[in-house]
RNA sequence: AGGCACGUAGCUCAGGGGGAGAGCACCACCUUGACGCGGUGGGGGUCCAGGGUUCAAAUCCCUGCGUGCCUACCA
C-alpha cells in the first residue's frame, strides 16, 4: 500500500494510541520471569493542564519506558495525579465564587464534596493530555494521592512517625499566608526582593535621660514590640542596658537587652524586638523570657492589641501609624531600601509570619540516612553536580511544617480531649479518651502537607502496606525523572520516607532534567506571554515532532529553550522519515525479506558500509540511553537516518535498484529502515509504528513489542567502511568542483582520479559506478602516475587523492585559477602550524607518539594537497 | 551574603587538552521518478577578557566582567 505523499499525524496518533491501549501494551504484569523495571511518574496536579515541563518530563519517561520494554524488560510506568491542597482548594473556591459562594457558606464537608466532584469532572484532562503525547503508562493502575488505598498508606506513616517521636507538635513562628489562611513550609514560600523603606523610629528612655532610634522595615510591628536589642558588646548602649523604654503610640514600657544576633553595623545597632511576628525576635524573645503579643490576625488585619489600629488591614496600619508617628514626633526619617518579601508560592500573597501551634516531622534522623544512601552509591543522582546540593540541603535539613489549615488534603488523625487536654492519634476516631475518658473528643481540623502523600508515592501506589507482587517485583524504582525544582519537595522527601519505611531506597538512578524556557531563556509565564503551549504544537506537528524536539534539546543539566520554529524543524524531520519509508516500501513490494538473507560476505561495497554505520548508530544511541543522554542519542539517529542512509545510502541503491537486480539491496534497505523505526520508536512512537505496520515479513504484531536493535557482529565490515569513505569523499569532490564553478547539474563531467596506492586504485576501480551516479559522471578514469596528471582541469584533492575533471570549454580558466588559488592559501595557513608544531623538539620529546605520528600524518596529507593544487594551478596556467 | 551553572558562527546550542561543530538563518545552483517539509555546493567564528599550568588550552586552574538559577532569620 502507497503511503501519502506527506506525512499526517492526526488520525495516525489517535488510531494506534487507541490500538495499543486496547491491546494492553502497556501494562507491566506482576508475575513473569522478565526483570522487572520500573519508573513511577511525578503526579500532577489534579487541576494541572499539560505545559511544556510536563510534556518533557513525561517525554524521558516514556523513552526510557519503552526502550526497556522493547529490551526484554517487564516496563511498569506507574502513572496518577497529586490531590494538590492548596492549589486544588484555590481552584474550587475561584469556581464556587463565580457562583458567588464561599467555602465557608458550604461549610467542610459540603465543600469536600464540592472537590471531589470538581475532581471527578475535571481532574482526567491531565491524564488525556499525556495520552495525547503517547506516554505509555500502565492506566489501569492509575493512582490518586487521595485514593482510599494512599490515604490509608498517609495514616499508617503518620502514626508510625509520631509513635516513633518523629512527629509533634508545637508553637511556633511559621510561614503564613493570609489569603490562603493556611501555614506553608519554607519551601513554599518565594523569596523576592521589593522596594520599601527603612524607617528610624525614636524609642525615648522612661527615665527621661535619652532615647533609642531603632531601625526597622517594618513599622507597624512595633505595636508588639516587647523589647529593644542591642549587641553586648556595643559600647553606645551600654549604659542603656536594663534600663526601660517608652514604646510609642502605646506608651507601653519595654527593656533595652543586648543579644549577639544584633549587628552592631546594620541601622542603628538597635533592633526593636516582636516575638510574636519575626521568626528571629520571636527565638529571641526565649532567650529572655520576652512577653508574647499578637497583633495581627490569621487574615493580616490588627487585632485587639493594636489599639487605635485595630481592625486595621496590615499595610494600612503601616500607614496610618507612619503618620501618627510623625505627627508625635517619634518619626526620625525614612529611606528606601530593597526589602525581602516572602510570598505565598500558590497565591503570591505576601507572607505574615505568624505564631500557631503546628505539626512537625522531625527530619533529623530521617534525613541521616537519606544521606548515606547517596554517599554511598544506593541512589545515583544524575548529573553528579545536583549530589552537592542535595548533601547541602540535607545537611542543614529544618524540621518539616506538615500542618495545613485548610480543608482539601488527608486531614491528620489526631484528636484532642476537651476534658482533659490529651491528645490521642489514632487510624480510627477514638470514641473516649484515653486518659481521662471523656467523650468530648474533637478531631484536629489541619490536614498534611501535600508532599507528606507524595513523599510516599513510590510505594504507596505499589499497595503499600500490604506486602504486594508489585511491591517485590518493583520496588526499588530504577529511575526517578523529573525537574531540579523539587528536589527538595519531592525527592529528598521521599528519599527519607522510602528509607525509612520500606528499608530500601526508592529509586536506584535520580536523573533531574532542566527547565523548559523560551527561546530567550526566560521561565514561560502566562504574563510574560511566552507559553508555548504543548497541545497546540502537538495539533500543528504532530506527536512525535514535538517529542523529538523536546529530546534533542534535553542536554544534561541543561534549560530546554524551545520555540514554535524549532518544534517545526523536527516535523521536517518526521516527514523524511515518512518518505524514506515511502521510498523503501515502493522498492520491496512483494519482497519477503525473511527469504532472502544473503551471505554477508557477498554483500556489496555500499551495503556493507551502511550495515556497519547502523551498528555503530545502535551501539552509540544504546549507550546514551543509558546514560540519560537524551539528545545525544536523537542526534546520532537524527544524523544516521538523515544523512547517512537517507543522503547516501538510499542515492547509492537507486542504481542498483534500476537495474532489476539488488535483491540484497532490497533486503538490506528492509533491514536498516527496520532497524531505524525500532531504535526511534521510543522517542517518536507514532510515525514508527505506522511504517513499521507496513513492512513486508515483520515479526510480532506492533513496534512496541519489537525486540530493540543490538550491534550485530555478523554485519560488521570496519575496513569495507574506510574504502566507502574514499568514494564518498571523490563524489564530493566532483561535487564541489560543479558547485564552485558553475556547473550545472545535468552536464554529466568526465572524471579522473589519481591514485598512487594499486590496491586502492584497484577497488575504487571495482566500485566506480557509485562515483558515476551520484558525482553524475560519464566517464570515471583513473591514473597512476604524476605525470599523467590531465591539463585544464579543475582539481579537488581530497583523502590523499586528487580529483580531476577537465573543463576545457565547460568554465572559465581565470575563475578556476583563482578558486585553486584561494584554496592553497588555506591549506599553506593550516600547514604552516602544522610544520611550526612538529619543529618544536619539546613536542616531538614529549607528546605522546600517538599524537605526533598523527601530526605527522596531517603534515603529510597536507603537503600532498598542497602540491597538488600548485601543480594543478601551473598546468592550468600553463 | 553564600552556592551552582553558563558566556563557542547572525540566532539557538552541542563539544570539552592535540587539524573549530550541528540545526536554523544567509548566498548560489537544481522542476534527478521517497521527500522543495527536498537536493548539492558555499560564505561566516581573537570559542567573553586577562593571567597561570602544559610541548600543546575553546577545553584544566585562578581573577575579572556579564547572564541565569538556587539557598539564607540582617531588623
Amino acid at each position: 500500500m502507497m503511503l501519502d505523499r506527506e506525512y499526517d499525524p492526526k488520525d495516525i496518533e489517535q488510531r494506534w494510541y487507541e490500538t495499543w491501549l486496547e491491546r494492553k501494551y502497556f501494562h507491566a504484569g506482576d508475575d513473569g520471569t522478565a526483570p522487572g523495571y520500573a519508573i513511577v511518574i511525578p503526579p500532577p496536579n489534579v487541576t494541572g493542564v499539560l505545559h511544556m515541563g510536563h510534556a518533557l518530563n513525561n517525554t524521558l519517561q516514556d523513552i526510557m519506558i519503552r526502550y526497556k520494554r522493547m529490551d526484554g524488560y517487564e516496563a511498569l510506568w506507574m502513572p496518577g495525579t497529586d490531590h494538590a491542597g492548596i492549589a486544588t482548594q484555590n481552584v474550587v473556591e475561584k469556581y464556587l465564587a463565580e457562583k458567588g459562594k464561599s467555602r465557608h457558606d458550604l461549610g467542610r464537608e459540603a465543600f469536600i464534596d464540592e472537590v471531589w466532584r470538581w475532581r471527578d469532572k475535571h481532574g482526567g484532562l491531565i491524564i488525556t493530555q499525556l495520552k495525547r503525547l503517547g506516554a505509555s503508562c500502565d492506566w489501569d493502575r492509575t493512582r490518586f494521592t487521595m485514593d482510599e488505598g494512599l490515604s490509608h498508606a498517609v495514616k499508617k506513616v503518620f502514626i508510625t512517625l509520631y509513635n516513633d517521636g518523629l512527629i509533634y507538635r508545637s508553637d511556633y513562628i511559621v510561614n503564613w499566608c493570609p489569603r490562603c489562611h493556611s501555614a506553608l513550609s519554607d519551601l513554599e514560600v518565594e523569596h523576592e526582593e521589593a522596594d520599601g523603606f527603612l524607617w528610624h523610629i525614636r524609642y525615648p528612655l522612661a527615665d527621661g535621660t535619652g532615647e533609642v532610634v531603632v531601625a526597622t522595615t517594618r513599622p507597624e510591628t512595633m505595636l508588639g514590640d516587647t523589647a529593644v536589642a542591642v549587641n553586648p558588646a556595643d559600647e553606645r548602649y551600654a549604659s542603656m542596658l536594663g534600663k526601660e523604654l517608652v514604646l510609642p503610640v502605646m506608651n507601653r514600657r519595654i527593656p533595652v537587652i543586648a543579644d549577639a544576633v544584633v549587628d552592631r553595623e546594620f541601622g542603628t545597632g538597635a533592633v526593636k524586638v516582636t516575638p510574636a511576628h519575626d521568626l528571629n525576635d520571636y527565638e529571641m524573645g526565649l532567650r529572655h523570657g520576652l512577653e508574647v503579643i499578637v497583633i495581627i490576625d490569621e487574615s493580616g488585619n490588627m487585632n485587639e492589641n493594636a489599639g487605635p489600629y485595630q481592625g486595621m488591614d496590615r499595610f494600612e496600619c503601616r500607614k496610618r501609624l507612619e503618620e501618627d508617628l510623625q505627627e508625635q514626633g517619634f518619626l526620625v526619617g525614612k529611606t528606601p531600601y530593597r526589602v525581602p518579601v516572602g510570598t505565598c508560592y500558590r497565591c503570591r500573597t505576601t507572607i505574615e509570619p505568624h505564631l500557631s501551634k503546628q505539626w512537625f516531622v522531625k527530619t533529623r534522623p530521617l534525613a541521616e540516612e537519606a544521606i548515606r544512601a547517596v554517599a554511598d552509591g544506593r541512589t545515583r543522582i544524575i548529573p553528579k553536580q545536583w549530589e552537592k546540593v542535595y548533601y547541602e540541603w540535607m545537611n542543614n535539613i529544618r524540621d518539616w511544617c506538615i500542618s495545613r489549615q485548610i480543608w482539601w488534603g488527608h486531614r491528620i488523625p489526631a484528636w484532642y480531649c476537651d476534658g482533659c487536654g490529651e491528645v490521642m492519634v489514632s487510624e480510627t476516631e477514638p470514641t473516649q479518651c484515653s486518659k481521662c475518658a471523656s467523650a468530648d473528643l474533637r478531631q484536629e481540623t489541619d490536614v498534611l502537607d501535600t508532599w507528606f502523600s507524595s513523599g510516599l508515592w513510590p510505594f504507596s501506589t505499589m499497595g503499600w502496606p500490604e506486602q504486594t507482587p508489585t511491591l517485590k517485583r518493583f520496588y526499588p524504582t530504577d529511575v526517578l525523572i523529573t525537574g531540579f525544582d523539587i528536589l527538595f519537595f519531592w525527592v529528598a522527601r521521599m528519599m527519607m520516607l522510602g528509607l525509612k519505611f520500606m528499608g530500601d531506597v526508592p529509586f536506584r538512578d535520580v536523573y533531574l532534567h532542566a527547565l523548559v524556557r523560551d527561546e530567550q531563556g526566560q521561565k514561560m509565564s502566562k504574563s510574560k506571554g511566552n507559553i508555548v503551549d504543548p497541545i497546540v504544537e502537538m495539533d500543528k506537528y504532530g506527536a512525535d515532532a514535538f517529542r523529538f524536539a523536546l529530546t534533542a534539546f534535553a542536554a544534561m543539566g541543561r534549560d530546554v529553550r524551545i520555540s514554535d520554529k524549532r518544534i517545526q524543524g523536527y516535523r521536517f524531520f518526521i516527514n523524511k522519515i515518512w518518505n524514506a519509508g515511502k521510498f523503501v516500501l515502493s522498492n520491496i513490494e512483494g519482497f519477503d525479506p525473511q527469504g532472502a538473507v544473503p551471505d554477508p560476505s557477498k554483500l556489496g561495497l555500499a551495503e556493507k558500509w551502511i550495515l556497519t554505520e547502523l551498528n555503530r548508530a545502535v551501539a552509540q544511541t544504546r549507550k546514551a540511553l543509558e546514560e540519560y543522554r537524551f539528545n545525544d542519542a536523537a542526534d546520532v539517529l537524527y544524523q544516521f537516518t538523515w544523512h547517512t542512509f537517507c543522503d547516501w545510502y538510499i542515492e547509492l541503491s537507486k542504481s542498483v535498484l534500476s537495474t532489476g537486480e539488488g535483491n540484497q539491496t532490497r533486503w538490506v534497505l528492509h533491514h536498516v529502515l527496520r532497524s531505524i523505526l525500532e531504535l526511534m520508536h521510543p522517542i517518536i512512537p507514532f510515525v514508527t509504528e505506522e511504517i513499521w505496520q507496513r513492512l513486508p515479513g515483520r515479526d510480532g504484531e506492533s513496534i512496541v513489542k519489537a525486540r530493540y536493535p543490538s550491534v550485530n557482529p555478523e554485519l560488521d565490515f570496519p575496513g569495507d567502511d574506510e574504502l566507502m569513505g574514499y568514494i564518498i569523499e571523490v563524489i564530493s569532490g566532483v561535487r564541489s568542483i560543479r558547485g564552485e564553478t558553475g556547473i550545472s547539474p545535468g552536464v554529466l563531467l568526465d572524471v579522473v582520479i589519481r591514485v598512487d596506492d594499486q590496491k586502492l586504485r584497484g577497488l575504487l576501480q571495482a566500485n566506480s559506478v557509485h562515483i558515476r551516479d551520484l558525482a553524475r559522471t560519464r566517464q570515471v578514469g583513473f591514473i597512476a602516475d604524476e605525470a599523467e596528471r590531465p591539463r585544464k582541469c579543475a582539481l579537488a584533492v581530497r583523502k590523499g587523492l586528487e580529483v580531476y575533471v577537465p573543463l576545457e570549454g565547460v568554465i572559465d580558466i581565470d575563475k578556476e585559477l583563482d578558486r585553486l588559488a584561494k584554496q592553497m592559501g588555506k591549506v599553506a595557513k593550516e600547514l604552516e602550524e602544522k610544520r611550526r608544531k612538529l619543529s618544536n623538539p619539546n613536542f616531538v620529546a614529549k607528546a605522546k607518539k600517538e599524537v605526533v605520528d598523527e601530526q605527522v600524518r596531517i603534515r603529510e596529507a597536507l603537503e600532498f594537497e598542497l602540491a597538488s593544487l600548485q601543480k594543478a594551478h601551473a598546468l592550468l596556467k600553463a
